[in-house]
DNA sequence: CAGTATCCAGGATGATACTG
DNA sequence: CAGTATCATCCTGGATACTG
């Protein structure tokens, strides 16, 4: 999604873009979700998320830090620690995002059925 | 948003995707929205997304059509005339939608203060 | 361990031109 | 009017290597 432009314009008709500019990305969700349950370190969170590389992790993180929705937390020892977890900002998100999630969950079969639908209908899905 | 691939994987930990990957696009989100108050023909839903281009919006439409959140109507006359509305399933995910949207509203500020404060610590949001 | 720096491929988007 | 085809561009995300 290359959408990181447009956020500061006369974008007052949808905010919205700018949540759909931080959760929308492959990653974001992932990591607030996985976060839900508590505070993680760099490592955990890693395997938490699953197969995301170092930098995108890095980046996520660093994102949603920046918009306040993820607490980060340094101890300087040696090796390093860093421990993230959710703001209350950020906790508050998932309860909206829960319920997408939810619709989700619900009408998965019915977005399936109809791209199925669709195969045979003699038109192509362009791919 | 380039995430059109994952989506057949397995995603049974977060079906989540299979909704990000169609409205966490620029425009389908915009289109949805549109379509809320009513049927619009191809151009008048264009004016109503406001700059969205003729190729982008006639991509959109046609992946919203294909999950059956939108419906097309087309009319064989000349000039031709194509109709689009929300199909009840396009309508359902508008009301967790909206929950997303009003907590983009109540919390946008929240964000950007967030960011600003970024700016001041010597950290770079990479733009 | 927890990152950052580079390089690179693929996809999303936009502009423009053409068609039924 | 309602698209499709093509071309160019920018960004996202992955792989890899390096650092404190």
């Amino acid at each position: 999604m290359a959408m990181r432009k447009a956020v500061e314009g006369d974008w007052t008709r949808c905010p919205i873009r700018d949540v759909l500019d931080r959760i929308g990305d492959r990653w974001s969700l992932l990591v607030l979700t996985s976060l839900q349950s508590g505070t993680l370190r760099f490592s955990e969170l890693r395997r938490a998320v699953g197969d995301i590389s170092q930098r995108m992790l890095s980046q996520t993180v660093r994102r949603l830090e920046q918009d306040g929705l993820v607490s980060r937390r340094v101890f300087p020892t040696v090796p390093p620690r860093v421990d993230y977890s959710l703001t209350p900002l950020g906790l508050s998100l998932l309860v909206p995002v829960e319920s997408l999630v939810e619709w989700a969950q619900e009408n998965r079969s019915a977005i399936h059925a109809a791209r199925e639908a669709f195969q045979g209908m003699g038109d192509d899905a362009e791919e």
